[in-house]
DNA sequence: GTAATCTCTTGACGTACGTCGAACGTTGCG
DNA sequence: CGCAACGTTCGACGTACGTCAAGAGATTAC
């Protein structure tokens, strides 16, 4: 994607019309493919499924990582990742920060994409 | 990525537990995230929307290259990657390829992403 | 205030990705 | 056959991405 550098606010659940409903312009297109590409990850896929399992308590950075086998640093970048996506929300408390999934944008991104959707 | 080389086999609709199901073993979270990582990409989001429009059809990479204004090469690339992911079929008519698109891949990874399903 | 714990950021490294021009295959038509 | 049109593959280029170690912030406990 080297034309636009995107400087989109992706936080919010995607909205635009489904892919189904007829040809979309080159925005529409890059803000469903920004989504998408925040869950493009076998990582970030297995992260959230984690935490889907967990919408109400979350879990934290710490239990999160060994649960994947790679350091802190590394899901910490990936848990950005999916939170500039709004695909997940982080909430502090006392030194742990617990990362709760936030269905609606997932929802929003399955309903663009749905191809009976339109 | 560079863990294992993604070996797989991606043409076949997604088939494994959904997100929302419960946690993810490496290999369906890979599963999925291969296939999104197909689609995640304006260029081929926006191919994707072309193709659904004429899902009898098809269109052809001549007409497809000028519509997203990149080379026939670049287009072709994106082409391959669809077709590897199982999103799209090309067939031949004499000296051009015509791409349709596989809705019931499109619709297996869209149930398996979606939160409420599970 | 100091220490301990958890989290995030930075810098660096190798790999993967998107893009194009040029070369190569294929198909159809004089 | 020889040529033209369409499509793919190859090689090269710059950029983006995933990963980690090390350091910087933040918060709690002593």
């Amino acid at each position: 994607m080297p034309k636009a550098l995107p400087l989109l606010d992706t936080t919010e659940p995607v909205c635009c019309a489904p892919l189904a409903a007829g040809v979309l312009d080159a925005a529409d297109a890059l803000a469903i493919a920004l989504r998408l590409k925040a869950l493009a990850d076998p990582v970030r896929v297995q992260l959230m499924s984690m935490l889907l399992a967990e919408p109400d308590t979350g879990i934290c950075t710490c239990d999160l990582a060994p649960a994947v086998e790679l350091s802190e640093a590394t899901v910490s970048h990936h848990l950005k990742q999916l939170r500039e996506a709004g695909l997940v929300e982080g909430t502090r408390k006392g030194t742990n920060v617990y990362y709760r999934p936030q269905p609606e944008a997932l929802d929003a991104l399955c309903r663009v994409i749905d191809p009976r959707c339109r």
